[in-house]
DNA sequence: GGATAAACCTAGTGGATTAGTAGACTTTAG
DNA sequence: CTAAAGTCTACTAATCCACTAGGTTTATCC
């Protein structure tokens, strides 16, 4: 499961491609839209931007914007950076790997092959995922 | 990322289906074996017993065994007694639904529409890999 | 039928993580 | 200069995870 601050920064990610090139906008604005908490959401918009997928404009007028092209911005990277890795076990991981305690050989061990399938196909999934995907998808439909 | 509750039951379960039908085997043995703490093994066992996933023998020369074949159970059926849903967000659980805040109409979600996918995958690579799948892999390589 | 060996069951606990909050600081437009 | 925005540091409440303690019940063997 997704945490909230992962949900979050994808709604506001959203948000913000439905806006793109239309100049800043406040967290505030995003946060009552979203119904994401103000202060929670300023921590999360920071990290995205250290992250550069967005840039912020400080002062009067400020707020943040996408500073990638919605094109570019999948779910994998977004998950990535809020929850870490996508895999179900951290010995499959290609982010995150870390070796595992109990099998004593990761070639032969059938657990992380079912698990390595899991990981290849979510991957496949997110990567196409796109805020342009989404943002189309949901203006074809009507939102 | 899977749980190490859950982790331990899918170890504990292939060394139960690597000795299928060959009598009850102790608690004690599949601690050791696979490195997991005693009691907290205990109540996964039982766990998994209370979902007919496993039978136990009491007292003396008791122990625990696969009940359903190796071939019947397969990862998604582990993982949702373990640690619940497969699915990435609530909304779009089959097992574990729930309705999610932000987004009011779930039909033109976008984000949904990702994660539907995804669960789609995952289950699809899971309910594939039962025990007896992990088990002939693992025997194949020589393990 | 008593000793023993095993699973069963209830209740806790310490630590980590999550989901926030408070409040002062900095930058910019007008 | 002032108001409106983002930036930063530090804290906290609540929840969950991983595990433990200690007693109870059941079955076997002698």
């Amino acid at each position: 499961m997704l945490s909230k601050k992962c949900k979050y920064a994808i709604h506001a990610l959203v948000y913000l491609a439905e806006r793109y090139q239309q100049g800043p906008v406040h967290i505030q604005d995003i946060a009552e839209a979203q119904h994401i908490p103000k202060k929670f959401l300023e921590a999360i918009l920071l990290e995205m931007r250290n992250a550069k997928i967005l840039h912020s404009k400080k002062g009067k007028g400020g707020g943040y914007y996408l500073y990638k092209k919605p094109e570019d911005v999948n779910l994998v990277e977004i998950i990535r950076l809020m929850d870490g890795a996508i895999a179900m076990l951290p010995c499959v991981s290609l982010n995150y790997y870390e070796r595992c305690e109990e099998c004593r050989d990761e070639v032969t061990c059938g657990i992380r092959d079912a698990f390595t399938g899991v990981r290849d196909e979510t991957l496949k999934v997110l990567s196409r995922s796109t805020l342009a995907h989404i943002v189309k998808r949901q203006r074809d439909l009507g939102k």
